[in-house]
DNA sequence: CATTATTGTTTAGCTGCTATACTATTTTCA
DNA sequence: TGAAAATAGTATAGCAGCTAAACAATAATG
């Protein structure tokens, strides 16, 4: 086994599911609520269900990306209906998201539907030991810090030129 | 272990790993040729730089877009310099691209970049064995076609409703 | 030879992100 | 205590890069 060949084919794979992940991200699903719901706007409503004690910057870790993202998110949801916006008692600064009642009728039919669609995973994965499925897993957090500091390097590369 | 917690996990951490590799895409880099380039145009450059006899259609097909999307790139490559559209021999509607000088010496240099910046993964992976890492790959293609049914089902889903 | 399939281009439209500037709180520590 | 720094969130502008759709041109089929 050629090991730098496979990990340029792993690059390439991963840069190819990148994009096809993204484009699957803009193509609306109704979830029997009469709304159409993009994947950024379904997602938040499953972590505000699953989390509902994350403030925006929590959630925003959460995905990887900035507070101003979520903040942009949080604030189509609202105006959808599905959830608001409420500070909580400890402090007056952090912002916190609640389901609406429509907005708990979507999270539960969405759950359902993303237990079904993990499903193929999950049968995929019975094929391979737990010792893999970790490696895995380890190898996906690998990949998040590696692109954490690939960032870093990037823009500091971007700056000495300027 | 909890598998369908683990497959929960897998599926929260690959959007996040999306994420962030499409927030990175944005950011331009100078590779010397004093010309600024994004992730899209530099992954063209060097796909077409390895694999020159490849035409548009099958240039999308390695990334998962549109062939829209790969004419498009192509164009910004043309109007920079660094490539060159032609036909074949064969026929006269496929087209493919060819590098021009400068689209070499930035090829050559980004090929370097790159060996380099694949190294962190190759020497994580050494901690591994090669079936872990065969599996690896595995699982991404498996992604990958998942992604691909999964797209059919959302517009399936998205039609019968109109 | 007409129909159908394939290939590529162009355009409009859009998402979803970042960066930036901003306000409003909260914490720190001199 | 109170000014400065840190933290949290929002609003806005700008943009990459994608898709879908309409289109044109070429090639293959039967």
């Amino acid at each position: 086994m050629d090991r730098k060949k496979t990990c340029e084919e792993i690059e390439e794979l991963f840069i190819k599911l990148a994009n096809k992940y993204h484009s699957l991200e803009k193509i609306p699903v109704d979830f029997g609520a009469g709304k159409d719901l993009y994947h950024s706007e379904r997602h938040l409503i499953e972590k505000i269900g699953d989390y509902p004690e994350k403030n925006i910057t929590e959630l925003a870790q959460f995905f990887g990306v900035t507070k101003g993202a979520i903040s942009q998110t949080a604030k189509k949801l609202e105006n959808k209906g599905i959830a608001t916006r409420y500070k909580g008692e400890k402090n007056d600064k952090e912002v916190f998201l609640k389901l609406t009642k429509t907005g708990k009728s979507i999270y539960k039919k969405h759950k359902e539907h993303s237990q079904e669609s993990i499903m193929p995973l999950y049968e995929e994965l019975k094929k391979y030991s737990d010792d893999k499925v970790y490696f895995l897993v380890e190898m996906f957090k690998w990949i998040d810090r590696f692109l954490d500091e690939s960032k870093i390097r990037i823009q500091q590369h971007s700056k000495e030129k300027k």
